[in-house]
DNA sequence: GCCGTTTTCGGCCCGACTGTTTTCAGTCG
């Protein structure tokens, strides 16, 4: 509704109101339909009169007449044109009311003709850029994933550091927060000489597109569609860029809020009182003027780690050098890629001390699952391994489907003989919210189930999850003790971080997995920390950076 | 449209770049 009214109200607020009242709900944990026949909606900070009168509406009849009037007064062709880089909504206004154009098509042929031209604030340059914006939106999603920007952001440091007038480069923005997927980078730079550090990004790669040059700010389009902004700031303000550029664009507003409060102004070159610059060496700095903890940057999301620095509440954050052991991985007995001991010399170049075999279970066909046949074998030699191996030991796990009906995939008589199971969705996504839940809930009773795999099958960029409550998954897992997987793979990192608040209310445990299907996939351990960092779990509540006996006595324990 | 330790009215974060202008509006992050 927020974008609808970005095009058909000229009141920029309403939309901005509208906005943040829909990221509130976003945030909201517990149950919304509760607040709803309580009337306590109003209580949710940036839900007022009417967006509650909407809410209601939409919860109780799944329908709202505002929404229906909007989608009726903005065609869809128009709304799609919010998509295109450097077009607004007053552009978009003036091409729909006063161009008569209402799609992507027409607004192209429009550009091509050159007959935008003749309205205000529209030239040559607008029509070519527009032109452009719609080849881009279409030929691309736009959004990358983490891993696929590791490699870019490796290169451009070292890149940047080949610069002598370069003093100091940072990498700032959603990828040093760990966002999962990400549409641009962001490249804080300081130096005395800004000009010749543009000359040298923009000498970086003669494929690249140059957005934008300036002294401030410079902006690239790698090959694949990535954009990538470097600010350029003197040395002394690279702390306050790189706590502005870091963001996110929530957690900076939080903390310019906060600043005003205390009679400070705050922006990415500095913080002051009056015309008088605070000096500070460092983010820590900067933090502790607004009185605040150090808050590490995947946390800054708003997502109440402004409110929890200030009571010096926030959460010890696990780290990669706490991971002990691999837990959900798969060998050449399903659809891995390697042996079991060549995982297990994978996982001791990690520094790993145990690993937990899991293979999928007989229903996945597609994955080569493991007949009870296949799982007498393979406990055989996992046997055979670890009376051989020293200061390693390898747990026999499976990664069992979650049947349509929620039961596993195997008979008890089976199932007791793995030392520890993660139930997993593999089949029949498209169950309805209510069944869907009811499905998982029946596995996280079950007392065979030790973690829940990938909890909502997402594939990022691909693939929306199932419909789960999550809510009543999350209470359900804390209650019974059952761990809820963060999932390493860079396309599916879930459970997502999102969930991290309330998981930690609920005190939910997981274990940063790598489901790793080749020896390569191991490494992917360190994109399932940055999203349990991220969540906010602290290393008592990851228990795969427990040591393997400690491990071994934790995945007993659940069997009673 | 929302909100209130200045306020129930009048604000609402703030700065850079581009393109179109001749002092600025729109877009973006």
């Amino acid at each position: 509704m927020a974008d609808l009214l970005d095009l058909e109200s000229d009141n920029p607020f309403r939309s901005r109101s509208f906005r943040s009242g829909a990221r509130a709900l976003e945030g909201l944990e517990g149950d919304l339909s509760k607040l709803v026949e309580a009337g306590e909606l109003t209580s949710v900070k940036g839900v007022g009169e009417s967006i509650a009168g909407i809410i209601v509406d939409l919860v109780t009849t799944g329908e709202t007449a505002r929404l229906e009037e909007l989608h009726a007064a903005v065609p869809a062709g128009v709304r799609a044109m919010l998509d295109v880089p450097g077009l607004g909504p007053k552009k978009i206004r003036v091409i729909w009311k006063d161009m008569g154009l209402d799609d992507l098509d027409a607004l192209t042929e429009a550009c091509s003709e050159g007959r935008l031209g003749s309205f205000k604030g529209f030239g040559p340059r607008t029509e070519e850029k527009i032109l452009q914006g719609i080849d881009y939106i279409r030929s691309v999603s736009g959004m990358f994933l983490r891993a696929e920007c590791e490699q870019v952001v490796a290169e451009l440091l070292e890149y940047m550091k080949g610069c002598a007038a370069v003093r100091r480069v940072e990498i700032a923005g959603s990828y040093r927060r760990a966002k999962e997927v990400m549409k641009d980078l962001d490249l804080v730079v300081s130096t005395a000489d800004p000009a010749a550090v543009v000359d040298h990004i923009c000498a970086w790669d003669e494929e690249a597109e140059i957005i934008a040059r300036g002294e401030s700010k410079t902006s690239l389009r790698c090959p694949g569609g990535l954009g990538v902004d470097f600010r350029m700031v003197e040395e002394f303000q690279l702390p306050f860029a790189l706590c502005h550029f870091t963001g996110s664009k929530e957690h900076n507003t939080a903390l310019r809020a906060l600043a005003k409060k205390q009679g400070l102004k705050l922006n990415e070159y500095g913080i002051f009182r009056g015309d008088e610059l605070i000096e500070c060496a460092s983010e820590e700095d900067i933090h502790r003027v607004l009185g605040l903890d150090f808050i590490h940057p995947e946390l800054r999301e708003n997502f109440g780690e402004v409110e929890q620095a200030a009571d010096s509440s926030l959460p010890e954050l696990v780290g990669e050098k706490d991971i002990r052991g691999l837990v959900h991985l798969h060998t050449e007995y399903s659809d891995g890629e390697a042996s079991i001991e060549q995982m297990v010399d994978a996982a001791r170049d990690q520094g790993l001390s145990y690993m937990g075999v899991t293979d999928h279970s007989q229903s996945a066909f597609y994955a080569g699952g493991l007949k009870p046949a296949d799982v007498k074998r393979q406990h055989e030699e996992i046997d055979r391994l670890n009376a051989s191996l020293k200061d390693f030991r390898i747990f026999k796990g499976i990664e069992s489907d979650i049947l349509a009906d929620g039961s596993l995939d195997y008979e008890d008589s089976v199932l007791e003989r793995f030392d520890f199971v993660i139930a997993s969705l593999h089949s029949s996504f498209n169950q309805p919210l209510e069944e869907m839940t009811e499905r998982v809930l029946r596995a996280i009773s079950n007392p065979y189930t030790t973690m829940l795999g990938h909890v909502t099958t997402r594939l990022l960029l691909r693939r929306d999850g199932v419909a789960l409550d999550m809510e009543r998954v999350l209470s359900a897992a804390a209650e019974e003790g059952v761990v809820v997987e963060i999932n390493a793979n860079p396309r599916r990192l879930d459970l997502d971080w999102r969930h991290g608040p309330r998981a930690r209310e609920l005190g939910v445990l997981t274990s940063v997995n790598p489901d790793a299907h080749t020896i390569a996939g191991v490494a992917d351990i360190r994109f399932g920390v940055g999203i349990a960092r991220k969540a906010g779990f602290e290393a008592e509540r990851v228990v795969n950076t427990l040591d393997a006996a400690s491990f071994g006595k934790f995945i007993s324990k659940r069997r009673g």
